[in-house]
DNA sequence: TATCATATGAAAATTCTGCTGATAGAAGAC
DNA sequence: GTCTTCTATCAGCAGAATTTTCATATGATA
């Protein structure tokens, strides 16, 4: 279940994000228009969440864009502006629902679920590839019926690469899911190494073929026969 | 994006050099006066950055013959001299903007990016040649669309000849260029001959025509029709 | 034709990337 | 507090990609 959180306010949306991230969800995150737009074109969400006061751009333009790309992601405004208007606006060119501030997160999730399950995506259920199954509720993850005890940082990389199966996901993004914002561009890629070897070896253990392909000079593909 | 370097001190040429070569920016380098004059006769530049305390010849002389030939180019000075008056001066006969030595490089590239805006160029957004797409932020280049993965020297030999396009670069500039200063007077350019191979059949590839003409014993001229 | 400049092919030298093992520090359990 | 587990960091290595070098072929010009 992969979310994208467009919120320029760096401590709302690094709150925002690790709360989600604590409920199982793969969170992306962009600080602006631009940069969201960015995402959209190259990634499938299954939700996005849009602050519609922004700095460049106004949010509603970004629900045009998403709406004109065809995104099959459900959007939900979140707004400090609590004139109807907006929200009436903003339903009108296609989002799905409206949340204004200040909120609950709790009250966040829930409207993220009620939207889920409103569009029958399958919510918070067990994602299955081949023999890995994973339950994001839990946070645990099953080989051939087997439990793995993973690692928070390992279970973070098999849900990333799992959520992006079959696209080549780079190192960056990679860094920028595990250790948040701040790491954009780190120069230095060994914890990656580290805890890529931790998982694949705990896979194999289970018997569970490396799926994890390197491509080098670039990241990784987590390849999957569809 | 062109940038004109002038700055006798090695060193501190050599580091500038590099570090805006990595921000995206096509940059030459003159040590004193007279090379100074010699480029800027013969190239146009969308920035000068000047260092004003020059061997022969006062680093404002040359802010003077630029304006004289009419130069497009932004102009900003450095100086290790703190004296208001030299400021005043520089910017009372056409410098856009003063830098006290010892600066901080990354503080040098936001002056440029500024003096940039203020211009109205379109400062690091893609640069577009019929099929031909170069973003310099991510060092990317798109043929019709498509992704061409260029080695650091296929790319910057693309660049060099792009940024001159329909004039004749010489051998001898491009090596400049792609090596740095030490290598002025090389004898041998098979190097050049290989990278310009590759970087054509990467080209060609892709459905790109031959833009890159040889011209006997000088160089070679990136021809478009304008 | 003779000479030099440019192009091409292949291989050596160099640099860069990703992987591994070991280890120390951080966080958490007891 | 101690012990355990997880995470981060480092040095070294092997293989891959890039860059350079060299030999040779082709082409241009006088």
């Amino acid at each position: 279940m992969k979310i994208l959180l467009i919120e320029d306010e760096p401590d709302l949306r690094k709150s925002i994000k690790q709360y989600l991230h604590q409920e199982g969800y793969v969170v992306e995150s962009a600080s602006d228009f631009i940069k969201a737009l960015e995402k959209t074109m190259v990634y499938e969400y299954d939700c996005i969440l849009v602050d519609i006061t922004l700095p460049n751009g106004s949010g509603l333009d970004i629900i045009k864009q998403l709406k004109q790309q065809h995104s099959k992601a459900g959007i939900i405004i979140i707004s400090a502006k609590n004139s109807s208007d907006d929200k009436i606006i903003g339903l009108d060119i296609g989002a799905d629902d409206y949340l204004a501030k200040p909120f609950n997160l709790a009250e966040l999730n829930s409207r993220i679920k009620a939207l889920i399950r409103r569009r029958n995506f399958d919510g918070n259920k067990a994602i299955v590839v081949n023999e890995i199954n994973i339950i994001p509720e839990e946070r645990t993850v099953k080989v051939n019926n087997e439990q793995v005890m993973l690692t928070a940082k390992e279970y973070d990389l098999l849900l990333f690469f799992i959520t992006n199966k079959n696209r080549v996901v780079s190192k960056n993004s990679i860094a920028e899911h595990l250790w948040g914002d701040d790491s954009d561009q780190m120069d230095n890629h060994d914890f990656i190494y580290v805890h890529l070897r931790n998982l694949r070896k705990k896979l194999a253990e289970k018997g569970c073929r490396d799926y994890i392909q390197m491509i080098y000079g670039i990241g990784y593909n987590f390849k999957v026969n569809v």
